[in-house]
DNA sequence: TGCCAGGCCGGGT
DNA sequence: ACCCGGCATGGC
């Protein structure tokens, strides 16, 4: 351990970590880099943080590639072709009624603002663009922080179901906390580099995923169990 | 078979 | 400011 005092003068007084920057480095060390978004462009990532709303993964891929199959999938097509054509094509992700029409929010917000250039959207600032963004009928705070994050390499941290059922699962924030209470937590005690960011996020899926099942109550296998407080 | 999945919106208190 | 029902397919 490091002794204080003497040295102030010399170095910076070392304090302990945040115990949530002890719980990413756990986490890294025992599953190592996700290599999150699966994506192959930050076009798709925004397509795919609307589809996966409330949808399991694989559903999603499905609606990508009908999309990719029917040699739509540009901003510029998808944004010509109808409600009607489009919900069809995404009908494996759920919802296909709802997100054909975001779908089309988002790119109607995306041609008025930013002239269909995602090197034009990405010059605002982060939080001009997350309040725009939050303004579209269909984008939430998940998907506006998803696609910052992974699509625009914005220092924004991502809450979903899985984070916020994993830090009240270990008594980290209480069971009211909404978004963004929980978001702070992890942005007041990290600094602010997209690659924690995008690495955090990904290990909270996969051990929610795979430790942190919807009812049951605290899976003794989760690398995380230590950090429980009481 | 029923429950769950990388939410969000609108209407009602 | 919360709370809740609706939206929908596919996998286990």
């Amino acid at each position: 351990m490091v002794e204080h005092g003497a040295d102030d003068k010399i170095s910076p007084k070392i304090y302990p970590l945040p115990i949530i920057y002890h719980i990413y480095l756990t986490l890294y060390k025992a599953f190592g880099p996700q290599h999150w978004w699966p994506a192959e462009s930050p076009f798709e990532v925004i397509m795919g943080a609307i589809l996966t709303q409330n949808t399991a993964w694989v559903n999603v891929e499905k609606a990508l590639t009908n999309l990719k199959e029917a040699k739509i999938f540009n901003p510029q097509s998808l944004y010509q072709t109808d409600l009607e054509t489009l919900s069809l094509l995404i009908r494996p992700a759920g919802y296909y009624n709802q997100k054909a029409r975001k779908i089309n929010n988002f790119l109607h917000f995306f041609f008025s603002s930013y002239r269909g250039e995602l090197s034009c959207m990405w010059q605002e600032s982060l939080k001009i663009l997350r309040d725009k963004m939050l303004k579209v009928r269909g984008i939430g705070e998940e998907t506006a922080d998803s696609i910052l994050l992974y699509a625009g390499g914005k220092p924004i941290f991502v809450v979903d179901a899985y984070t916020m059922r994993v830090v009240k699962r270990h008594q980290l924030v209480e069971e009211k906390a909404y978004y963004g209470e929980v978001q702070q937590l992890f942005m007041r005690n990290l600094p602010r580099i997209t690659e924690l960011y995008n690495e955090y996020h990904a290990l909270l899926v996969r051990i929610g995923k795979e430790f942190c099942g919807k009812r049951e109550p605290l899976c003794q296998l989760c690398p995380l169990r230590g950090y429980l407080k009481g």
